[in-house]
RNA sequence: GGCCGCGUGCCCGAGUGGACUAAGGGGGCGGAUUGCAAAUCCGUUGCUCGAAAGAGCGUCGUCGGUUCGAAUCCGACCGCGGCCUCCA
């Protein structure tokens, strides 16, 4: 059965069917870099790298193109190091930039001394800001194993910078203005361009937001004291003439900035066609209405209005017949992620970034998994339950590839074939099914139960489907070694837990039994679980 | 007010008309291992009766409906979450 994905646009799903299935082109709004990215935002990218990962893999049936045949997936994802507003509502901008904010974060962050040594760096400078967050993002998203980003270190252009697309948004916004989309208003010193969502009939296809059904008061985006010389409430912004802004650019409305949808707009037509380093967005045209590309992903909170914006923006500005394109053929967006079972929220304290999970000592690998592992139309709920139980998983396959490995050398049987294309084919139906990876996974744990002497078959296996989890080749801490044992990564060794553990050796020598057990007791008080390992020596870990 | 997603066993989570009425994981229980633990491996895990094979009853938010048959389809209701300001 070939792959079937749910599509916001049509509120079904369907087979998916590339324009060119060796060629497939795939959009991924990215993160906004005046802070770390944290485990919701990578919820929602790892979603879209496992859609990937699995359109590029020989097990993936598509109802155009076969199994087995090579497929290659050109996917982009932005990174927006312009500073929007926080406040958009406005429809003049309003609030504070957020690469101020970050900026006032590094400030706190280098006050409290919280900074990592070595690090230099003007916070009250814009881009040195998102080029900090920007650095640190790119290797989060190396250790989570997405694909994009490893990609980006050899291909920098599949991960394109928002200020580095100023000139394609201007031209952008000039081929809206003459095609009667857009419109300026002010005047010189302070003008604003504003899409004119009234000339797009189509408006409101992806979100069910229509104009009619955009009510006053609800939101405050369309109330009444912010149209600031809109032709209508919902017209949004394209870009804003302001020479004090702490981020602008010179254009044909004078010094100033873009509005925060139109980059997508940009981006996103450059650097998934295939010419892209020649392309030239003042003359590029789609025939016939069709889908500029294939895919576009986002978390859920982008279908409104950034998604919308964005579509009526790039149908209208390169689509010969704008009202019957959706710029992508498939929308897909993940649903939030919940923490302990609630919303994430600064206010409530209940941040968690991928870094600081590293930091503590979890895998990389088990945060991936954790992430990944409930279906994507859900929303998942992140636990320490749930991690440790990805951890384990993990470990669990890991053992079983390396077993197969060291079978190798000395066991030429092909072992049972049957069972792994038994669980290949439920892998792949269980992931066709529309990225049901709960049930995938099932099929593997079924088929690891019931082989009992891994062979080389086996890690084959393994690893054709792990090329789809993508566990194995994510980065591993190690841990700290000391004369009495190992600390886990994330523990440090302190002298007072290395004390009483070469007491409790001692106490152990002499078969005093009972001292060593207060003693690991004393430990586990302290929050320290340990194990007795090989040569008298133990692991000391976090309880 | 509009649009959308969801509600499964102790917990997380598959299953979208029929092989006993729920995959897989966790937790629990039993065993191997260990001085004891931890980790790992094996078995087991709705209830009642039975030593056992087995038999009976029950379960998928609630209430109705469709059907020979429903966790699965339809309707109503209850509850949770998202969007209609910024957020992945």
């Amino acid at each position: 059965m070939p792959l079937t994905i749910y599509n916001t646009l049509t509120r079904s799903a369907r087979p998916f069917a590339p324009a060119d299935p060796k060629r497939i082109t795939f959009y991924t709004c990215g993160l906004t870099v005046y802070d770390d990215g944290h485990i919701g935002n990578f919820r929602s990218f790892l979603a879209a790298d496992l859609l990937r990962r699995w359109l590029e893999s020989p097990l993936c049936e598509l109802v155009n193109d076969p199994a087995g045949s090579p497929r290659r997936v050109v996917h982009v994802m932005n990174i927006t190091d312009v500073g929007h507003m926080t406040d958009d509502d406005s429809a003049d901008g309003g609030g504070e930039d957020k690469m101020a904010a970050g900026g006032r974060r590094i400030a706190e962050a280098k006050k409290s001394g919280k900074l990592p040594p070595g690090v230099e760096i003007d916070p009250t400078d814009p881009r040195a800001v998102a080029e900090f967050f920007t650095g640190r993002f790119l290797r989060d998203a190396r250790d989570m194993g997405l694909k994009v980003a490893i990609e980006q270190a050899t291909n920098p252009l599949v991960m394109p910078r928002a200020t580095d697309h100023v000139p394609g948004m201007i031209v952008s916004i000039e081929r809206l203005i003459s095609r009667g989309h857009a419109y300026v208003v002010g005047s010189p010193g302070s003008r604003v361009v504003y899409f004119d969502v009234r000339s797009l009939a189509s408006y409101g296809a992806l979100s069910g937001n229509t104009l009619d059904r955009l009510r006053e008061g609800e939101g405050g985006r369309v109330r009444a004291e912010n149209q600031a010389g809109k032709r209508h409430p919902s017209d949004f912004l394209l870009w804003k003439e302001d020479r004090t802004h702490l981020m602008k650019w010179p254009s044909p409305w004078g010094e100033g900035y873009p509005g925060w949808h139109i980059e997508c707009t940009a981006m996103a037509v450059r650097c998934t066609h295939p010419e892209a380093a020649s392309l030239d967005l003042r003359t590029f045209t789609v025939p016939d209405g069709l889908p500029i590309f294939d895919i576009h992903s986002g978390g859920e909170d982008n279908i409104f209005p950034h998604h919308e914006c964005e579509i009526a923006q790039s149908c209208a500005a390169f689509n010969a017949l704008p009202e019957g394109a959706p710029l992508a053929r498939l929308w897909f967006h993940p649903r939030f992620l919940l923490i302990n079972g609630e919303k994430m929220s600064k206010s409530k304290g209940n941040f968690a970034t991928v870094r600081q999970l590293i930091d503590q000592g979890h895998e990389a690998a088990a945060i991936r998994l954790e992430l990944i592992k409930t279906h994507y139309r859900s929303n998942a709920n992140f636990t320490d339950q749930g991690l440790k139980d990805s951890a384990r998983l993990v470990e669990r396959w890991r053992r079983m590839l390396d077993a197969a490995d060291q079978a190798r050398a000395h066991s030429p049987e092909a072992g049972d074939q049957a069972a792994r294309d038994r669980c290949r084919a439920e892998f792949a139906a269980a992931m066709n099914d529309d990225l049901n990876i709960a049930g995938a996974i099932a099929a593997l744990n079924r088929w690891a139960n019931e082989v009992r002497e891994p062979l080389p078959g086996d890690g084959v296996l393994l690893r054709e489907l792990d090329a789809v989890l993508g566990l194995f080749d994510r980065p591993r801490a190690h841990g700290q070694e000391t004369d009495i044992g190992v600390f886990a990564p994330g523990v440090e060794p302190d002298p007072r837990v290395i004390d009483l553990l070469l007491a409790r050796r001692e106490a152990r020598a002499r078969k005093d039994f009972a001292s060593s057990d207060r003693i690991r007791d004393e430990l586990a008080a302290m929050g320290y679980a340990i194990k007795d390992v090989a040569g008298g020596r133990v692991e000391v870990r976090r309880a």
